[in-house]
DNA sequence: CGGATTTGACCGCT
DNA sequence: AGCGGTCAAATCCG
């Protein structure tokens, strides 16, 4: 297995969880006024990010052939000739039928191009530590196809701010625990997908439902805000929109109360 | 007001 | 010369 599988594998499991609600939402869809839209978003986001993942890891499927040449249009790169290791960047693509919005890490834009081989433009985005934390990582993104949309996302580039970004000695963090820095995963994150910021009080809503292990999962003490770099991911895919639970409850069949 | 984004200019490569 | 990638000033936004 590769780093990572572990959180491919829950990743898909969360797309899973996704379908199989999609499913119950379509089922009861004239009574309902659930909307289907966050399960989708849920479901794409997990399964992108999955892919990502195997994607980057030693059989990347779609790992470019360039990947080991000098990486082209690196124009100012005078400096970065150094190394054979700078010349292997890094390099995969992968297509989505959306822009990867949460593929775990934090990005930066810095440029967008128009591109003369499309009619989308393409953006740029760099590691949002890359200042910070020297990280070299960067991504393109850009539509290559219409209807269907296809977005090709390609990463060039290795992270080194992924796993320590909140473990850092510099950090404020002194007393051992690991905080997770919101104003960063906020931009990273959109309130569609960050239902676990949802207020406390819509939380305890939930989970005075069932005491079921499901619903369990869905509720959280702010000290889980307080979590281990590997748990950091799952907050990526939570499971459904603010509100979305309450919802459910129209269904005479709760698939969260079984 | 500080950080993020936009966008035109610039640079190196082919 | 044309292209793609990056820079950096201007602008936006919370």
């Amino acid at each position: 297995m590769f780093h990572g599988a572990d959180k491919a594998v829950e990743a898909l499991l969360r797309g899973q969880e996704s379908a199989n609600l999609l499913k119950t939402v379509l089922e009861h869809r004239r009574t309902s006024s659930v909307s289907i839209e966050p399960l989708f978003d849920t479901l794409l986001d997990s399964f992108s990010f999955a892919i990502s993942l195997f994607a980057s890891s030693n059989t990347q499927p779609h790992r470019d052939s360039s990947q080991c040449k000098a990486t082209p249009g690196t124009a100012r790169k005078s400096s970065k000739n150094n190394s054979n290791e700078e010349e292997c960047l890094e390099q995969y693509s992968h297509d989505s039928p959306t822009p990867l919005q949460n593929d775990g890490f934090s990005w930066r834009k810095y440029g967008q191009k128009k591109i003369k081989a499309s009619s989308h433009q393409r953006c740029y985005y760099r590691c949002a530590y890359a200042k910070d934390r020297n990280c070299n990582a960067k991504k393109r993104e850009q539509q290559i196809q219409d209807s269907p949309s296809v977005y090709r996302t390609t990463y060039v580039g290795k992270h080194i701010c992924d796993v320590n970004v909140f473990s850092e000695p510099d950090d404020d963090i002194a007393n051992g625990s690991k905080m997770i820095r919101f104003d960063k995963m906020d931009q990273a994150m959109p309130d569609s997908v960050m239902p676990q910021l949802a207020p406390v009080e819509k939380q305890a809503a939930i989970a005075i439902e069932e005491d079921s292990d499901q619903i369990m999962n869905l509720e959280f003490d702010i000290n889980e805000f307080l979590v281990d770099d590997d748990q950091l991911w799952a907050y990526q895919f939570p499971p459904f929109s603010p509100g979305f639970l309450d919802d459910l409850s129209e269904f005479d069949h709760n698939p969260f109360l079984v």
